[in-house]
Formats: C-alpha cells, sequence, structure tokens
DNA sequence: CGGTGGGTTGAACGGCGTCAAACCTAGTGG
DNA sequence: CCACTAGGTTTGACGCCGTTCAACCCACCG
C-alpha cells in the first residue's frame, strides 16, 4: 500500500506513524473548493500560501473509525473536506453523548486547546477527510496574519454561539421542536455548501440523533412521524423533504 | 461625581462617553489578584505591563443591570474582577434561557466575535466589577505576545468544553444529578478561589437556576429538599452546605 | 433465503411541567 | 415598631410528554 505515496510527489509527509499511506496525502488551501467557507475564508494569494506550507496533510478516516479520542494528546485541529463526523462527550457514568454533528468545511479538535489533550471524540459517519492543521504552528502563523488570527478567532467564536444555541434548545424546547429545529440547521448548512436546502439525507442513526437532541429513538422516530402527519416534512427512511420551509421555521416559533 | 477620576492619579481613561464616574475605574493585571486565574496567568513582568496599556479600565455594574445585550455592536471582551453575571440567549420565540455564570477571574462577551455583535445579554447579579479588554487592541497584543495569544485560545477552547458538558447533562441527565453537578461546579469554581467547596451562598434564584439547567423553578426546590432529605446537601434559603463531597459528586455517576 | 441492525409502533409507567395556593423574606411606608 | 406589599420559595394535585420494554417490520447483505 505503502507505494501510493509516490504518486504525490514533491510533498514531504511529515508525520507517518506507520498508518496507512492513503491517509496521507497533500493539502492546499489556496485550491480548496471549501476554502470561503473554512479558516482561510478572505485570505489572499500570499496568506494562502503560507497556510498552504502549515496544512500540509490530508487524512482518510473510514467509516466508523475515530479521528481521536477522550484523552488523545492534541497537536491539531482538522478541517473536514468531505463526509461527515460526530463528536461525542463521556459522560460521568460512562455513557457517551453526541454533542454535535460536522460537515465539510467546519472545524474539529478545537476541545483540546484547554488542556492539550482531546475531551471527546470525533468519529466519521461515513468515509471521510479532513486536513490537518498542525495548532502550534496555526497560531504562529496568526501572529504573522491578523487575518488568519481574525478567522480563527470567528471560527472559536461560532462554535460556542452554537453550543449555546443547541443549549437553549435542550433546555426548554419540546420533542418537535427541537428535532425541527435540528433539521433546519441542517438544511441551512446544506445550503450554504450549495446542496439543496429543502431535500437531504440524513448520514447519522435515530439514535446518534435522539442522543444528540436528548431523546430516545423511539421518541425521535414518532416525531418524525409527527411532524410528517402534520404536513411540515416527509420521511422515507434516511431521506428528508421539507416542502415548505418558512412553515416549518414558523413552527419553531411556538 | 466626576470629581473621583482624580483619586486615581496618573491614569487616562480613554472613553468616558459621560456615564458616572464611577464606571470608569482603571485597571490593572499586574496588580490584580485574580491574574492567574484570568488572561494574564503565566505571564511575565513586562508582557503584563503590555496587557496594563490594554486593559485600561474597569467598569461598575450595579445589580441587575446589563453589561451588553443582544444586537449591542461588540468591540470588548470582559474580565469579571467580582461580582456575579448571568447570561442569557434569546429564544425563537422569545423566552428568555441563563446559559451561564460567570465570577470572578472568568470572561464575559466571546459570543460577540463571531460577527461584531453581541448575541447573548450579561446581567450583573449582584453589584460588580469588570475589566474592558477592547478586542481588536487584544488580538494585537496577541500577535507580539505568544503566551497571551495562547491564554486567549485556552480560555476559549476552556468555555466551549463547558458548555459541551452542560449540554451533555441537559441532554441526558435527570432533575437531581442536573442540580448535583450544577453545585459541584459551583463548589469547585469557588474553591479555586480560595472560598470553601462546602459552603456558599446561592447569588441566583430558583428561577434563574431553572432556567439554567432546563427545569421549573418548582422543580428546583423539590429537588433541593429531595436531596437534603437524601443526606446529600443542605439547603436554607440561598445557603448551601455539601457535608460529603465525594458522597454529592458519586451520585452523579447514577 | 435467513440473518442482522436499524427503525417503527404499541402499551404502561413515571418524572417533570402546569396550575394553584400558602408561606416566607425583605423592603417600604405609615 | 408594625402593617403592608411584592418577589421569591415551597408544597400539593393532576396530567402530559417522553421513557421503558417489547414486539414487529424493513432494508441490506452475506
Amino acid at each position: 500500500m505503502s507505494h501510493i505515496d509516490t504518486q504525490f510527489h514533491g510533498v514531504r509527509i511529515t508525520e507517518s506513524q506507520g498508518r496507512p499511506a492513503q491517509q496521507h496525502l497533500p493539502a492546499a488551501c489556496s485550491s480548496c473548493s471549501l476554502h470561503e467557507l473554512c479558516l482561510s475564508g478572505g485570505l489572499d494569494e500570499i496568506d494562502l500560501e503560507a497556510i498552504d506550507r502549515i496544512v500540509a496533510q490530508r487524512r482518510r478516516i473510514a467509516k466508523g473509525e475515530a479521528l481521536f479520542s477522550v484523552g488523545d494528546a492534541f497537536r491539531s485541529i482538522y478541517a473536514v473536506r468531505f463526509g461527515l463526523f460526530k463528536t461525542e462527550g463521556l459522560m460521568t457514568d460512562g455513557r457517551e453523548q453526541v454533542t454535535g454533528f460536522q460537515m465539510a468545511g467546519e472545524l474539529l479538535g478545537l476541545d483540546g486547546i484547554s488542556d492539550d489533550r482531546h475531551v471527546c471524540k470525533a468519529v466519521a459517519l461515513e468515509d471521510s477527510e479532513v486536513c490537518v492543521i498542525p495548532f502550534a504552528e496555526m497560531e504562529s502563523l496568526g501572529r504573522a496574519v491578523p487575518a488568519l488570527q481574525r478567522n480563527l478567532h470567528r471560527v472559536m467564536s461560532r462554535e460556542m454561539v452554537q453550543d449555546r444555541n443547541l443549549l437553549v434548545l435542550l433546555g426548554s424546547a419540546q420533542a418537535a421542536e427541537r428535532l425541527a429545529a435540528f433539521l433546519l440547521n441542517l438544511s441551512e448548512r446544506h445550503a450554504q455548501r450549495g446542496y439543496a436546502a429543502s431535500e437531504f439525507i440524513l448520514r447519522m442513526t435515530r439514535d446518534e440523533i435522539g442522543s444528540y437532541l436528548g431523546l430516545t429513538p423511539e421518541t425521535v422516530s414518532r416525531t418524525f412521524t409527527k411532524l410528517q402527519k402534520d404536513g411540515l416534512i416527509e420521511v422515507a427512511q434516511k431521506h428528508i423533504r421539507i416542502p415548505d420551509l418558512p412553515a416549518l421555521r414558523n413552527f419553531i416559533g411556538c
């Protein structure tokens, strides 16, 4: 398998710790279609090249595999290139709970900065690829490139805001509202990435959705059918259609 | 009232927008007893002086007053010097929900970085004082002082981790566990600040606690008495005593 | 074609929210 | 110093939403 390396000529693979070679691909923000969504958004040519030097590699994660786990040493943050991840936290009693889903252009691993150790686990929900961004280098580059520093801070702040929103949702909304809010959130993020806002495939199981929303899978299932009966969505297994987005949005405010 | 300025000789008050003078006090991280808890932790003398030049003022907030509100332009972050704040987010239907309590040494306002506008409201739960930290200056100083940049990132990451923990709590724990976790969290933060870990005063109402934990004030009240019956805590109005901290910790893992 | 894992559906239970009333505390004004 | 009031807290009764447990179904796959 290791001969695959050779097809990426001229790229230095820094950390090959015996992993299969296809997990170490070269990266390039400057030519990445997601870069406006990601950390490098709004940067000029010269700065982009500087980032390219830092973000030197990509990594493939197969469906079901973990990108990092609780307790792993923190060295890098990761930008999702394609695919989908879930992050899950560990409860005091050992149970795991999903705290978020990350899609293309979103960052993973920021939780590790606080004490140089990851406090959650990131698992690929489908075959995925991430850019590896060594955080120490990222910080020093941020010192040289104010716009990049700004972007990092914005992304971190946005993550906090999202968590807060979810908090509010879990704190006071009931099942149907939670699920509706979840679907709308997915819809928006799909739209941002150029996919259809009103029709998409759920990559996660009912169990994972339930864990994320603080509900049992049974309740998720029941609530899906309830929302369908009310004409707000159409569900067929993993396939979701939202015939009237404003109507669903309006439903949240109840 | 404005003659109070004179007692702080030699300190330039940069933004006096006609507010009462006692809201604009000089700040100095280098002489602040909290600085190891706060952003300036671990920095040397020279760097501290640099911060002192940025963090030029303090602001008093009377009990019940807002430090900032949803929609306010974002210019600064704030470090609590003494007192206590709550942050609350706005639901889609207009209701407000408490998303956090901030005590001495903790930061407020990081939510505003993401799009230069505050998305939550910070209200003082008792007469309080904050240091005003202009964020643009903070960022540029961070570029010059790596240790400060690191601290900022650590604090932001820690905030994300805390939010995640709360998320997990709201998602899967039930009332008694939530309340116990809340009390333990307060206990730890008190201890960090040199106060008693097993005995303290709740500065917030049952309503605010309930809002934070996703419970009604009635349930909070009932759960307090339940925990008391079980011998895990002693409650008298706002006064809380935890006779056996390990026992309470153990209770969470159920 | 049977097996397996995820999904749906049903029935019964229980925790928490809702509504309502009593109580307690602090602050106010007589 | 004592009503009086207004908020906050406690307690009780009741009902609903979501959990739990179980059976069944469906899609996918060997």
